[in-house]
DNA sequence: CTAGTTGTCGATAACGTTATCGGTAAGCCA
DNA sequence: TGGCTTACCGATAACGTTATCGACAACTAG
């Protein structure tokens, strides 16, 4: 910029304005600047400016997967929002692991960016609290954390519970199984609509029909194949599994057909996150579908109004209603008649 | 910074230097200023040292398709490698539009981040000439421009070609099709393998068995339908598809059941990318695996040996070999003999 | 003609951090 | 004791940009 100036014999503040379309310099002036930004190739540089106009232009995001599409498919319509009013996304995987989200998080932090949003890993709430003094806003996505009133976006994970074992009721299922996903909020709301949804229609709740996902690093091929395994072992073998996620229900799928077992007719599967595999599943799997794009453009909109307002807003909650999406692996059972006792595994 | 030096009658420097693990601060002060950090929450400000340091110590990713496992997968090897020697990696997407890649790419620059690696959808090579005026490494992945002598991490795409093909042959296929992808130079190796490994057998190269992708944004399903009708519409019918990824192959294989055709009996099909669809699609998909986490593994060393030494190093290209993986919808075909002719559409 | 307005430009200081170098005190060796 | 090294600390200036305000000229209105 120091150049630029010398050379033009005009002053670096000039430059700077006219870089920022400031109203405060002539045409003739603006056009010869310009001219010559391009010609040197000139490239601002934004970590000076946001030192001293204290905003950075970034807004940060923090998903526990990249690799899963639900919050690939978030940022996406994330970054596309805020795009548009000149912000800046940057992305970062903490890979369910609390403690790798907390070191991405103060690397953000460090940055300087002028929100945060996240979809944590996290059981406690200290890490928000410090969030809140560094004074930089923030959204949670998906997953909220009990006592702390933020900004929220994400789907009613109970009525996602309901929505599902409602439906397994519906097509005649007797005995309903539960994989459920990590102590998140998700998970946590979706047991409880699962319940609910038991109850109100007279149904007991079993506890081993309700199968924990193991802890570790394993990949959700091996959880759902082992989360089905338990389930088959059992005396009174379910009819009906509403699991966690999409892949963990393919994982549960694919188990049971090599013991032999047909879906849906031996056991009807819902999973949730109404991935698109299109029509090349063995089995369409029946799904929940989270609209994932929604709680993205929702919490953009949210990310602005924000950064637009002088005033802090009030903690604004938004709560998308779930869809159910009925395909192959949970079609009516057939009524219990003789023909579909006749099957059986094996 | 200055409250803390201030509270504890330090100077700023010593205050800077215990953050920095400068050795020149004795064991006591050095803790009295880190019980202070805690204590008010202090965040260091990154983009003021990196002002004054010239390092930013990030490093910059831009790919085509976040949504893409393939993509998706580079980014996480990378970032888990380029982590553990403190650079932090910063991803965006171009969504295969070169007008918003340069957008992309010019944010980042002005972010003065201290490497580049692109996938590029581009065809010119005049961004890349920018780039190393600005005296910004970077490094090529998965695609490379004629012309552009730089840093490259990908897979030998005319092999690619050349293995599906020849698998093709190999398992008795007479009239091989390819559906190929867009101008850039994985699809150009590809095809030119494909061709080689048929001219190598002594077959000819039918014009109307190349299927061009469509421009535009359609989605992939669409695409691979759209390109198996058209060869299915052929007057001699192909037996055997190598198509440019695996999401083409898969709509293209879910076309032609669709249409009555078995898979491999009809028409064996190949794709590329080896995604992990485990044992869930209804025909098991034979691909080429293209080693994504070690392409991501590799543009990571290759970044960190340009940070770490003083003249940059010269252009290195690192060219995997790819790997075919043979799964169900590539199963050796029956001689024809008259149990096999026998079978036909519908 | 005067007073006010508008349009254009620049000087100064600041943003938060670190590189470089110089200084002081203490300890060591001969 | 004198000179040397080592350990610790700080002053100054700089990185590239912009906020704030003031200055000057050229109009405009009355």
């Amino acid at each position: 910029m120091k150049d630029i100036a010398k050379d033009l014999g005009v002053s670096v503040i000039t430059v700077s304005k006219v870089l920022r379309n400031h109203p405060d310099v002539g045409d003739e002036t603006r056009n010869r600047v310009l001219a010559r930004v391009k010609e040197l190739n000139y490239q601002l540089n934004l970590a000076a400016r946001s030192l001293v106009t204290g905003r950075s232009y970034l807004v940060g995001l923090v998903v526990p997967d990249l690799l899963h599409p639900f919050f690939a498919e978030i940022a996406k319509a994330l970054s596309e929002v805020l795009r548009k009013s000149g912000y800046y996304l940057i992305v970062t995987s903490s890979d369910e692991d609390p403690e790798l989200e907390e070191q991405e998080i103060n690397q953000l932090l460090a940055r300087r960016l002028d929100t945060l949003i996240i979809a944590s890993c996290r059981t406690t709430v200290d890490l928000f609290f410090r969030i809140q003094n560094q004074k930089i806003p923030y959204v949670l996505i998906d997953r909220w954390l009990p006592g702390l009133s933020s900004n929220f976006v994400g789907v009613d994970d109970e009525a996602v519970g309901v929505l599902a074992t409602r439906h397994l009721i519906d097509i005649g299922c007797k005995r309903i199984a539960h994989i459920r996903g990590p102590e998140t909020s998700p998970a946590i709301g979706r047991l409880q609509g699962y319940k609910r949804a038991l109850l109100e229609s007279g149904m007991k709740i079993v506890n081993d029909y309700i199968i924990a996902e193991p802890k570790g690093d394993v990949e959700s091929k091996q959880r759902g194949a082992e989360a089905m395994s338990r389930l088959l072992a059992l005396k009174a073998r379910p009819d009906g599994v509403f699991c966690f996620n999409d892949p963990l229900a393919m994982a549960a799928i694919n188990y049971a057909t090599k013991e032999g077992l047909r879906i849906p007719a031996d056991i009807a599967v819902v999973g949730c996150g109404n991935l698109h595999y299109d029509d090349s599943l063995r089995v369409g799997l029946s799904s929940i579908d989270q609209h994932s794009r929604q709680i993205g453009e929702e919490a953009a909109r949210i990310t602005l109004s924000i950064l637009n307002s002088k005033v802090p807003p009030a903690p604004e909650s938004i709560v998308l209603q779930p869809e159910l999406i009925v395909r192959e692996s949970s079609q009516r059972r057939p009524a219990m008649n003789a023909r579909s006792r006749r099957r059986g595994p094996r």
